[in-house]
DNA sequence: AGTGTAGTGTTACACAGTGTAGCGTATCGA
DNA sequence: TCGATACGCTACACTGTGTAACACTACACT
């Protein structure tokens, strides 16, 4: 239940996470420092945007001397590609291909450089396949 | 400013734009009927719902008569992309590469998937072209 | 014409999530 | 020992969403 990365989050909750994505880790204070300064944060503002993220479990912490140093749980990547999961699910009927159609159609992307990613990916795709055989890696399929 | 479907969706709005896609139009008590019966929900209750999502632009109407018929004003695909496109532009550094990467990553969709999907969606599109030529469509915006 | 009914207009309230922050407390270093 | 630093706990306002009551109006029927 609840796994990590599921619940949304808010524009500043975003920008803390986006920090700890940027440098995966940092404290309560290199937050902060880090946020845009034309909007000075309490630290205690930051310290519950820390500890919510926390619960929703985005992040989690390290105590180093008396100092929480926090790093993300999650891959942004991994939480872009669950919420599009979910927006398949709702809006989409659950099918992909809905999805990219209706992409195409808005022109927000074309079938052309759909095609070219489908191609690079499953080449780094083919390139990781070949040296997890080296790696001794969890066998695909 | 605030294009038509760019707010969020609460669930029960969700599920009331999923009756107007599904039957295409609907006035609050059709609406009503159509809900899942074991939460029986007042008419006023529907009609905040639908007034709620027309203030969004998700929706208009018409009176016909007396009564207030509903109709989408956008497609749920076309929701989708954008929601997708917010999701692209603060999660995965604007590129849409980068989604698609992390959806392979989570093994969410294979390349393979993937590259059928590129095909079948330029072979439907080439035909759209042709058929539009045929029939001198303006674009669809 | 009068009245009931179906439909809309307006307003309100509770609850959760998010931003914002204060105050208390413990600990480390000078 | 004492001040600075960093955390724990609590609170409060605001917004969005679900939920709904009450008021008002026009058509339909007697």
């Amino acid at each position: 239940m609840s796994q990590p990365g599921k619940k949304p989050l808010g524009p500043l909750e975003h920008a803390v996470m986006q920090i700890l994505w940027d440098r995966q880790q940092a404290t309560s204070d290199e937050v902060r420092k880090a946020l845009p300064q034309d909007q000075e944060f309490k630290e205690s503002t930051i310290r519950t945007i820390l500890r919510r993220l926390e619960e929703k479990q985005y992040l989690r912490h390290d105590v180093e001397g008396r100092t929480y140093v926090y790093r993300p749980r999650v891959k942004p990547e991994s939480v872009a590609s669950r919420q599009v999961l979910g927006i398949i699910d709702k809006l989409c009927k659950g099918s992909v291909e809905n999805l990219l159609v209706g992409m195409v159609d808005d022109e927000l992307i074309t079938p052309e450089k759909l095609r070219e990613l489908a191609d690079r990916i499953s080449m780094a795709e083919a390139q990781q396949k070949s040296t997890s055989r080296k790696a001794r890696r969890k066998p695909k399929k």
